[in-house]
DNA sequence: ACCTGAACACCGTTCAAGT
DNA sequence: ACCTGAACACCGTTCAAGT
């Protein structure tokens, strides 16, 4: 918790090292409260520390939103580890569009948070979200040599199409069962006779 | 143009009505160029009165919308009707989940609008969505009688999807190719084998 | 009745002054 | 170097004063 990739970079004073980590700390707790556009003053006034000082270490809200969630999305990662070792890649390819929308339900207007900043590979969230991106890929492209998905479906389609659920999901409030309808709905197709199974 | 749906319920007098109008006409023009979220502040003082008379006339945001985009959303009632004499129900539905998608995508954050509106039916833009949401359970309802769409795809679930979509396109910046492959991985689902026709 | 615009309570951001 | 907090430039909203 106190050993972070930006941490890691080059040592920190002990103060600003404290001031850091509760920054932090309560960043996450904030986001995870109110979404991911609570207020940057409130949490700089809850962590004890002036708004300069969050503004020094998080130049950007995207920047304070990737050390607030590393751990969340850090999860995901060995959510793939799991699903690539799993036996069918089709199932596996399910399981993982469903885990990953439920993630990014989780913390409110995150999918539009990280919809944005994979847009734009400078950005800190966009890093943040590398065990998503590789996931997606990986776990995409063994259901593909398995022949279960169409050669032209690209990674960032996959992306886009489970972001835009999550995304409307949340919109919507629905329920997790909700969630798995909709799904279900776009990848089993709208045909009656689409599904092969 | 001066007649309006909220102007024909009770007359107002000519200076206010002036100011409606006018506000009506500079606000279509501000959400076409900086999206659903411009400055109201700045429409008012375009439209050459105070905040105070433009909070009058729209009370919330969404009143205000529901005002400049009713034109717009008048549209896809045309659209609705012309699909609905087409001979094949199922093209009929690809090309009005198609066309509608490219509204929402005219203005920035409009998506995003409708889709919070459509949760509450006591909002305006609800009911100036009424076209909309009218069409798409009529031409779903038809796909559904020949066949060519599931029983249990409900009309909310897909205006959500088409929603989201529209939303993920435009946050990606999509050209039009791009979105009607985004739609036709959604609606051909994404099993290899799916592709019925 | 309706319009006006000053005033208010919030945002996020910056920066000179301190240690 | 880093922190501090006042100051700034914006939001949307309200409301007493005018006509």
């Amino acid at each position: 918790m106190t050993t972070d990739a930006a941490t890691l970079k080059r040592p920190l004073r002990a103060d600003a090292q404290r001031n850091y980590d509760k920054i932090v700390q309560v960043a996450a707790q904030a986001f995870a409260e109110k979404g991911t556009g609570a207020s940057l003053d409130d949490i700089a006034c809850r962590a004890g520390v002036g708004p300069g000082t969050l503004y020094r270490h998080f130049p950007t809200r995207d920047a304070l939103l990737a050390a607030a969630l590393h751990g969340a999305l850090d999860e995901l990662g060995d959510t793939a580890r799991r699903l690539m070792a799993a036996d069918d890649p089709a199932a596996a390819l399910d399981e993982w569009i469903l885990e990953l929308a439920r993630h990014l339900r989780t913390y409110g207007g995150l999918p539009e948070s990280i919809a944005t900043a994979l847009q734009d590979p400078s950005s800190p969230l966009c890093t943040s979200c590398q065990p998503m991106t590789a996931g997606t890929a990986k776990i995409l492209a063994r259901a593909k040599e398995a022949g279960a998905v169409r050669a032209d479906v690209q990674a960032s389609d996959l992306n886009a199409l489970i972001g835009s659920l999550a995304w409307a999901s949340e919109r919507r409030g629905d329920s997790d069962a909700a969630l798995r309808r909709l799904i279900k709905l776009v990848t089993d197709g709208l045909r009656p006779l689409s599904v092969v199974e």
